[in-house]
RNA sequence: GUCCCCAUCGUCCAGAGGCCCAGGACGUGGCCCUUUCAAGGCCAAAACACGGGUUCGAAUCCCGUUGGGGACGCCA
């Protein structure tokens, strides 16, 4: 089995094409088949290299290698249809030479208006023919002289073009509405219907997997594949990813493309996880109604050993992010909190904290990871989290009128004063030591449950939320004994904090 | 306009004639847990587009209607 993803380089990889590229990678995985990338650049005016290397690094970013690729090369390359002109060349000879395709005069404007008087007359908008009966010599004079003519491929007419779909089944086209397609342009360049063809035939492609958008390309492209003598692959047409609205897929719904879902924070396992469900689950009969096997959650590998292109469903499906961030929500709790915490860098940059941390840096961010993961949806949430590591004043904290109001009572005044007496004379604290130390308050102070830990929250944190004390603290504690070298802001400790906070108290008015 | 495809809870899926007064997941609502926000646990509401057939029996098969999507490019 072989398959590939074409991609076109004029643009970003979207949700969509990711999708297909992830299909056809987990058919090939789950198969032991090889899987291509093939970059479809032969319309030089609108293909990119930096849009090629991006749409490769999203790819690798989401861990759909490939075996065979214009990087990585192959027994059938090149990879890129740019530098397969030669090839296309000689088969348009061939198809030319067996009259199987013919010169096309035609101009645009005259195609154009073609079209629209067939539009209007209520038949289907194809080529009228025009240059279908011109002679060969008469064309060769034309050539002769300076013109530059499209070449067609030559349909023919005496009958409907049906193929078996593996997911749509039977697919009948009629074929009078199967114009005769360009396959060279007049600037000599191949056009997309027939660089596929010759592409994947001497590529020895399978099975083409690709959006139904593609649909109505395949009968002229099984034609071709006839009049060249390949034996077309077995085709698949996957249905598209709709918006909320069911329309298409576009930027106004949000994020669609794999980048900016990276730049978001989502992590590649989710994105992959998440897109395979569009349009197929790893359920299968056998799971029952009675519930069954109704994991969703399913790392890619066995995504692949689960996967099979006839229980993928007809229908298009809308993206749904809430369901994305649920994915990401599990992955990023299953994940090794030093892998987030490298992830957690550039967010924690961007969200406007400075810094570059090494070995140790590192290992007390991963410390601090279990404390947010847990509570959230991506990896550019987890600053916002984490605020109160990094970021404490108390002045600030006693300008808020959430904490004032609380810190107006008697009650939590005594917890706040008590708790800077009691750290005053305190080692740093680790989990035990708190615990220790708010039972202390609370001896002292005759508060407990809410009326205890919420004035020691505020006291220590700043903030009148946030994750759980247990953790917060004990980590505060431990960052503020990070070597300044570390490449972490400074954070400043437990006891500071209380004691600070404590001063705010007193001078306000 | 012409052709092609599709149609189960708000969303994604399960369902391949009786197992279904339709099952799971996300989301939503409620409850529990809890020092906060989350997370987690439990419970609930929520759908076979419509109309005709076929059949003892249809979400499942057929036809039509409606609705949605796609294609009709010297783009891919």
């Amino acid at each position: 089995m072989r398959v590939r993803f074409a991609p076109s380089p004029t643009g970003q990889l979207h949700v969509g094409n990711a999708r297909t590229a992830l299909f056809n990678w987990l058919l090939a995985r789950g198969n032991g088949g090889t899987f291509i990338v093939r970059i479809e650049d032969s319309d030089a005016g609108r293909s990119t290299r930096d849009s090629e290397a991006s749409i490769l690094r999203d790819l690798r970013w989401l861990g759909l290698e490939w075996d065979e690729g214009p990087d990585v090369g192959g027994a059938c390359g090149p990879y890129r249809q740019s530098e397969r002109l030669h090839l296309y060349e000689s088969y348009a000879k061939e198809l030319l030479a067996a009259d199987h395709a013919y010169y096309c005069f035609c101009s645009m404007a005259q195609l154009e208006a073609e079209r629209q008087a067939a539009v209007a007359a209520g038949r289907p908008a194809v080529y009228a023919g025009t240059c279908r009966r011109l002679a060969k010599e008469q064309a060769l004079a034309r050539i002769a002289a300076g013109e530059r003519p499209a070449i067609r491929f030559r349909v023919p007419d005496d009958r409907d073009v049906v193929f078996q779909d593996v997911v749509r089944g039977d697919v009948r086209f009629q074929i009078d509405v199967i114009g005769d397609p360009i396959i060279v342009r007049a600037d000599g360049t191949p056009a997309y219907n027939f660089a596929v063809v010759v592409d994947d035939a001497l590529m020895d492609v399978t099975h083409v997997v690709r959006g139904e958008d593609h649909i109505s390309n395949t009968p002229r492209q099984i034609l071709m594949y006839e009049a060249l003598g390949f034996t077309p692959p077995v085709f698949a047409h996957l249905a598209l990813v709709m918006g909320p609205d069911h329309g298409p897929l576009s930027k106004r719904h949000g994020a669609t493309s794999i980048a900016e879902f990276r730049a978001k924070g989502y992590l590649p396992e989710a994105l992959v996880n998440y897109l395979a469900l569009i349009g197929w689950s790893p359920r299968g009969p056998a799971a029952g109604r009675s519930g069954g096997d109704d994991v969703e959650l399913l790392p890619i590998d066995e995504l692949a050993r689960r996967f099979s292109l006839e229980r993928v469903g007809q229908s298009a499906g809308v993206f749904d992010e809430e369901k994305l961030a649920w994915a990401n929500r599990h992955y990023l709790k299953m994940a090794d909190p030093l892998r987030i915490a490298e992830l957690a860098v550039p967010h924690f940059r961007q969200a406007g904290l400075e810094m570059n941390p090494d070995r140790r840096g590192l290992d007390f961010l991963a410390s601090a990871m279990p404390m947010v993961t847990a509570s959230v949806d991506r990896l550019n949430q987890i600053p916002g989290r984490l605020t109160s590591l990094f970021q404490y004043d108390a002045a600030k904290a006693m300008a808020d009128l959430r904490v004032q109001e609380e810190m107006s009572a008697d009650g939590p005044q005594r917890v706040a004063r008590a708790l800077a007496d009691e750290l005053a004379h305190r080692p740093r604290l680790d989990r035990e030591l708190f615990r220790s130390v708010a039972n202390e308050v609370k001896a002292q102070t005759g508060q407990k449950g809410k009326q205890l830990f919420h004035p020691i929250r505020i006291a220590l944190t700043g903030l009148t939320e946030g994750p759980e004390l247990d953790l917060v603290v004990p980590a505060i504690d431990r960052g503020a004994e990070l070597p300044r070298d570390a490449g972490l802001p400074p954070i400043l400790g437990c006891r500071e904090r209380a004691t600070a906070f404590v001063a705010a108290l007193n001078q306000r008015p």
